[in-house]
DNA sequence: TGTACATCAGTGAACGCGCGTTCACTGATGTAC
DNA sequence: TGTACATCAGTGAACGCGCGTTCACTGATGTAC
């Protein structure tokens, strides 16, 4: 017969960060332990230890992943010709798809921040974010401002605050939103500029 | 000689209360421990439970604080010919001015979220938000835009996600990235509809 | 002005718990030769 | 093909700690008469 559990799990280290993404998009990122996630993961208590060092270092790693998904994502909606706000609708796409890593990569006093990997992630992340507008009068004020909407927009949605009549698609909503950032600028083009 | 503690603390709750902010701008919401604000405030562990029940208890009288100042902040803004802007300028500063009250009030995980005088000080708030912006084509979809741009703004410039380079003066940036949501309408009026 | 009594605010001991981290360990795997 | 050995992954006991909550209590305050 076969062992219910081998000795060695196979990728502890993937279980247990989804294990946290579980806890995470259920209970809050303070509601992670790493006991409990061992446990959830059918393991001896100490056994994510050997993976992340550290509580704040299993953040970092689910952090890091984050911020990697998210650039994968913004930068494939904006090849092939995809404006500003199919890039901003992806950024909401993520934040409500990825609730768990959209709120640890925020939480910046939850994770080790001077970790390169992170940073390098983090980097990449926000020059897709910054590269998106720059056929405004001034960009750098219309690249807050465009990051401001759908941060806000998805965070207002994650949280609760919006009033429930918005419907149930915080896609299209957050597109919506998106696309009333630049209801002026005629074909509202961004992101390539081949 | 007087008594360095008497008996009665003559304001726990507030003091407890402040104490609280104290911890969460310094160290984040997950920080509070009743047993630790009891120390700080130089009462019994036990003292605080009196007049909260609860942790949670605790947060909730915070963030119902937080929208009752939230709104009067709002209001003062719309007053007297207030634009959206000014609005929209005020709860930028409302956010980095109470950060504490900021970041508690936007994770109703952490408190009792049907408590009534936190939910009636919600409503007042979201009230004020609603009713800024009501010469728009579309003025549900203008609110939720208006609300998520500077509800983003505070959030990525109190995690400091934002470029150092914005300077540091949020309030004045958060004023120009409201103002430039409304960058079509000449004057961005808003508010008073008298 | 004085007294009795109810109410309120804060005390301090005790409970039981889950946590992060350390440690010496052992089972499993892979690699050099 | 086989053996020795290094490395790696997971174990389980132990540590010390701070926490929330409960409880019977006592000091202080205020109010009725």
């Amino acid at each position: 017969m076969t062992p219910e559990r081998p000795y060695h799990h196979g990728d502890l280290r993937r279980a247990v960060l989804t294990a946290a993404v579980d806890v995470i998009t259920e209970h809050g990122p303070s509601a992670v332990s790493l006991r409990d996630l061992a446990r959830r993961v059918g393991v001896s208590h100490a056994g994510p230890v050997h993976h992340f060092r550290d509580k704040a270092g299993l953040l970092t790693a689910l952090a890091t992943e984050g911020f990697d998904t998210l650039a994968e994502t913004l930068a494939a909606a904006g090849d092939g010709g995809g404006t500003y706000v199919d890039v901003g609708a992806a950024y909401v796409a993520f934040a409500v798809d990825h609730r768990a890593h959209f709120e640890v990569m925020f939480r910046p006093d939850l994770y080790h921040s001077d970790d390169p990997d992170l940073r390098a992630a983090q980097r990449r992340a926000a020059a897709l974010l910054q590269g998106g507008v720059t056929d405004e009068p001034d960009p750098r004020l219309a690249a807050v401002a465009a990051w401001s909407i759908v941060h806000g927009f998805a965070t207002l949605w994650n949280t609760g605050a919006l009033s429930r009549d918005l419907g149930d698609d915080p896609r299209s909503v957050g597109r919506e939103v998106a696309a009333f950032l630049f209801r002026g600028d005629a074909g509202a083009r961004g992101g390539d500029d081949r």
